[in-house]
DNA sequence: ATGGTAGCGTAGCTA
């Protein structure tokens, strides 16, 4: 079973892109973020098409929005709130087989690391805060769950292209790291890009827009994750990160796909 | 220290 995830920056205008993706990779299940569209106006037809019949997703106006599309059937499914508002960052299905798949989408932080003089930072961390004490419960189940999705955080120092000069850049600060390391180790997850690639190796699944050349400066970080829980680790069989889609004609999102196979 | 680009929706917010 191959899952991917990728936040697609507009899945509406993104479409083409999607579907070079299922062509050249044939994921079972593709995991969107930022799909910027009301549930109405979701192009199901499209990706039933692709391959996709079922689906599950809730999206708002202009801005974050979440998607599972699945060649599998799903059991059940569910949205999660957070933080007290309908933000649209969180969707989870069940397979039939009972495999868990949960697509989230953590919220940027705006520019300024201080949760004082910027509120949207302070969000974050509270997110951060709460989903960190539903994985401690939710994860004691033993249940094989898989969360994907945009963390807008880079842990490692080689999630990174430059540790010291982004150890101020909201994504790299010390206390983002340390509540997505707690949220992590709360739910006893594994980190699947780790469990594949050492962490003295450089890996990243953004670049930002704002750069001239990003791939001659590849100054990109690792916000984009796959986690699995302790039942999954023995069907963990492939990792990629797809570098090239970054580069893909006309209007690339900043974020590529990253997957995972399992048996 | 600054400013650089992109999407939505048609100004300004968010990333």
């Amino acid at each position: 079973m191959r899952v991917a995830t990728w936040n697609i920056n507009s899945v509406r205008l993104r479409l083409d892109l999607i579907e070079r993706l299922v062509h050249a990779k044939h994921p079972d299940i593709l995991c969107f973020q930022e799909t910027k569209v009301i549930d109405d106006s979701f192009p199901r037809n499209a990706f039933a098409a692709m391959g996709y019949p079922h689906q599950h997703f809730n999206g708002m106006k202009s801005y974050n929005g979440v998607a599972i599309l699945s060649r599998l059937p799903f059991k059940a499914t569910g949205v999660e709130r957070w933080q007290g508002r309908d933000d649209c960052r969180h969707v989870h299905v069940t397979l039939e087989d009972n495999r868990e798949i949960h697509c989230l989408y953590v919220p940027a932080g705006g520019d300024i690391p201080d949760p004082v003089a910027n509120p949207k930072f302070a969000h974050k961390l509270g997110f951060l805060d709460e989903i960190t004490a539903w994985w401690r419960t939710r994860n004691k189940d033993g249940a094989p769950r898989i969360l994907v999705g945009d963390m807008n955080i880079a842990p490692l120092e080689n999630d990174v292209w430059s540790h010291k000069q982004l150890l101020d850049v909201v994504s790299h600060t010390p206390i983002e790291v340390e509540k997505i390391t707690a949220m992590l180790q709360a739910g006893n997850w594994i980190d699947v890009a780790r469990h594949f690639v050492p962490p003295e190796e450089k890996l990243y699944s953004w670049w930002s827009y704002r750069s001239t050349d990003w791939n001659a400066a590849n100054k990109g970080r690792r916000l984009d994750h796959i986690w699995v829980t302790p039942p999954l680790a023995e069907q963990l069989q492939n990792f990629e990160i797809i570098r090239e889609a970054r580069g893909w004609l006309p209007k690339p999102s900043d974020h590529v796909p990253v997957l995972v196979d399992l048996k």
